[in-house]
Order: structure tokens, then C-alpha cells, then sequence
DNA sequence: AAGGCGTGGGT
DNA sequence: TACCCAAGCCT
């Protein structure tokens, strides 16, 4: 049964694959490694819709691992803004940055291991797809079609080791890329989450969760806690046709990104602590809402518009340009909301 | 080794 | 609405 799984799966990618900006087109040059790397760092924890703008301006502007290599921090940070989780543009640059040492990019499993920002996942990903050698590929498509193929009953996560098992057993030893790739594309079209697609399956005969007749219950998870509520306060600073922006330290949220002056983000609302500099604050009468992995976040706006004399410490933004600062998407909607109000 | 870490889409 | 989820990694 293991080989019919493959080999049914890679006959219906052979007819079914999407076309993607960093699968090599039928024809055209063998798959490159570099656009096999940018595209599996950006796609972690990131559906392919949000990723192919971003795939595509970045490979525009830095066409390979020298390119992006010998790029400046805070253009590529930039460039980057709104994607989210920043920690990975921070390891992707250390991670070319090591490519460009290196003058290649390893090709065994082991070694891109070891390269910033590229976990289990993906050194699988990088070695089956764009070296051609097999690898067992685990990733979150991977482990709702495999739940329901199996019908596994144990609860994510603690069923991740199973998984992998049961996914090395399928995994062909040739084509394994194209293997993952398919496993993909079947978890995000047809084996979706919510309301799987199972007439159009090329596995439902061999999909035992089909067979019990609620697939759409694997995989079984423990639950998640809620997300607590935070409160604070974003600080616009206007002067001269100038905003005044912050950089955000490397670690941490938004680590390393520019933003705007905050306070503290705590349980209850703190008002005008934290504010960059003593002036007269005015509080915009509606503020912003965000939500981010593990609080949600309400936040005030405070304005002032009236130059104080004293030196601020900043970075000071033409705000006619603000777009261009590469904010996060938090500081984005701020800014927005501060652009409505006036 | 459990929790920190963004954002947008879907239901 | 308020969740859940998405081509995970790092510490």
C-alpha cells in the first residue's frame, strides 16, 4: 500500500501541481537551490497567497545568496515588514551570509541543518526538492493528511514522532521532493482543514479517516490556551514634517524592526507612560486593535503635533515617505488610524 | 522543552 | 465573534 500512496499521489501532482513562482516550470532550468531556500523560509508558518508578492519583490531585488548576502540590515528588515515573524529575516540574512562563506549552499540534510533559520522542516524541504535526494518531510499539510490516512488517534503534538514514522514509510525513494510538494498541495487544496474536499482525493480509497466517515476530525490536538488581553499606548511625534520612529531591539517581538515610540504593553490600560518625550499628549478618540501569536493587543494613540526644542532620541521619518519605513503591520494600522483622525 | 514569535484568511 | 489555522524555528 505505501508504494500505491506514492505512486497515486505523484500521478495526480503530475496533472494537479499548482504553479508556483519557485517551482522550476516544466521545461525550464532545474529548480534553484536559492529560490528553493527564500521560498521555504518564507512559507513557514505562512500560507503560499501571502508569500508569492513577497517571493517576488525579494528575488527581483537579490537574485541570488551574493545578492542578499551583501545587502544592508535595515533594507532587507524592510523590505520584509508585514510578513511577520521578523526572527526568520534576521536568520535568513545569517543564513546567506554563511551560503556566501560557504560559496554554496550545502545539499545533504545534515549540513543545512545547521544553517540559521533552517530547522527540521526545512533542510528536508531544501534536500528532497532541490537536491533530489529523499527526505522525509513533515510539516503541517503533511501531518493532517498523514492523521487521516492513519487515522491516528493520539493528540497533536505528542503524535509528531508517529507521524514522521508513518510518512517515511510512504515516502518514495525516488521523486521525494515532488512527493512533498504533492503532500502539500493536497493538504492545502483538497485535504484542507475545515471541510476537506474528499470526492476529489486521489487517496480517499486509502484514507482511513474517510472510511470512519469524519475526517475532518483528524488530527485530534490538545487545546490551546486563550490568548491573554494587553493594553498600551503608540506615541505619534510629529515635528517639521517629521515622525519620530524608534528601532525595535534585535530580540524579542518585532525584534529588529523600526516602529513607533510605545509604552508598555501590560494588563490594563497604562495611558502616557512611556511616552517619548514630556509634551502635551493628545489622545485620539478611537484607537487600534491587534492581535498577535500569544496576546491581543488594544492600543491608544497619542499625538503631538506642537515642536518641543529638547534633543529626542530616534530616528526622525519624513512623514510623507512613512510608507516606506518598513513598519510593522501593527505601526502600519497606527499609522492609518492617525491619517483618518487628522 | 514548552513557550515566544506576526499576520491574514477562513468559518 | 472568536476562534482555528498556515510549507516552523529558536531558546
Amino acid at each position: 500500500m505505501p508504494d500505491n500512496i506514492a505512486a497515486t499521489l505523484l500521478d495526480w501532482y503530475d496533472l494537479n501541481a499548482r504553479d508556483l513562482p519557485w517551482r522550476a516550470r516544466p521545461g525550464a532550468n532545474a529548480t534553484d537551490p536559492y529560490r528553493v531556500w527564500l521560498s521555504e523560509v518564507m512559507l513557514q508558518q505562512t500560507q503560499v497567497a501571502t508569500v508569492i508578492p513577497y517571493f517576488e519583490k525579494f528575488t527581483a531585488r537579490w537574485p541570488d545568496f551574493a545578492a542578499l548576502a551583501a545587502e544592508e540590515d535595515a533594507e532587507v528588515m524592510s523590505a520584509w515588514a508585514g510578513l511577520g515573524y521578523y526572527a526568520r529575516a534576521r536568520n535568513m540574512l545569517a543564513c546567506a551570509r554563511e551560503v556566501a562563506r560557504l560559496g554554496a549552499i550545502p545539499d545533504t540534510e545534515a549540513e543545512l541543518l545547521r544553517l540559521p533559520g533552517v530547522g527540521g522542516y526545512t533542510a528536508a524541504a531544501v534536500a528532497a526538492i532541490a537536491f533530489g535526494r529523499r527526505a522525509v518531510v513533515v510539516d503541517g499539510n503533511v501531518e493532517r493528511v498523514v492523521s487521516r490516512l492513519f487515522a491516528l488517534s493520539d493528540p497533536l503534538p505528542g503524535a509528531k514522532p508517529q507521524i514522521r514514522a508513518l510518512t517515511d514509510s510512504i515516502t518514495p525513494d525516488a521523486r521525494a521532493g515532488d512527493f512533498a510538494q504533492a503532500m502539500m498541495d493536497l493538504g492545502a487544496t483538497i485535504c484542507t482543514a475545515r471541510s476537506p474536499r474528499c470526492l476529489l482525493c486521489p487517496l480517499r480509497s486509502a484514507c482511513a479517516a474517510f472510511a470512519g466517515g469524519a475526517p475532518e476530525t483528524f488530527p485530534v490536538k490538545t487545546k490551546k490556551a486563550a490568548k491573554p488581553q494587553r493594553y498600551g499606548t503608540l506615541f505619534w511625534f510629529e515635528r517639521d514634517g517629521q515622525v519620530l520612529l524608534v528601532q525595535r531591539p534585535d530580540k524579542g517581538l518585532l525584534g529588529g524592526m523600526r516602529a513607533l515610540p510605545t509604552g508598555p504593553w501590560v494588563e490594563s490600560p497604562p495611558g502616557i507612560e512611556g511616552a517619548p518625550v514630556a509634551v502635551e499628549w493628545r489622545i485620539l478618540g478611537s484607537g487600534i486593535t491587534h492581535v498577535f501569536t500569544h496576546f491581543r493587543l488594544d492600543c491608544a494613540l497619542a499625538v503631538a503635533t506642537i515642536g518641543a526644542q529638547e534633543a529626542v532620541q530616534g530616528i526622525w521619518w519624513p512623514v510623507a515617505e512613512i510608507e516606506s519605513a518598513g513598519l510593522p503591520t501593527v505601526f502600519a494600522k497606527a499609522v492609518e488610524a492617525i491619517r483618518r483622525a487628522r
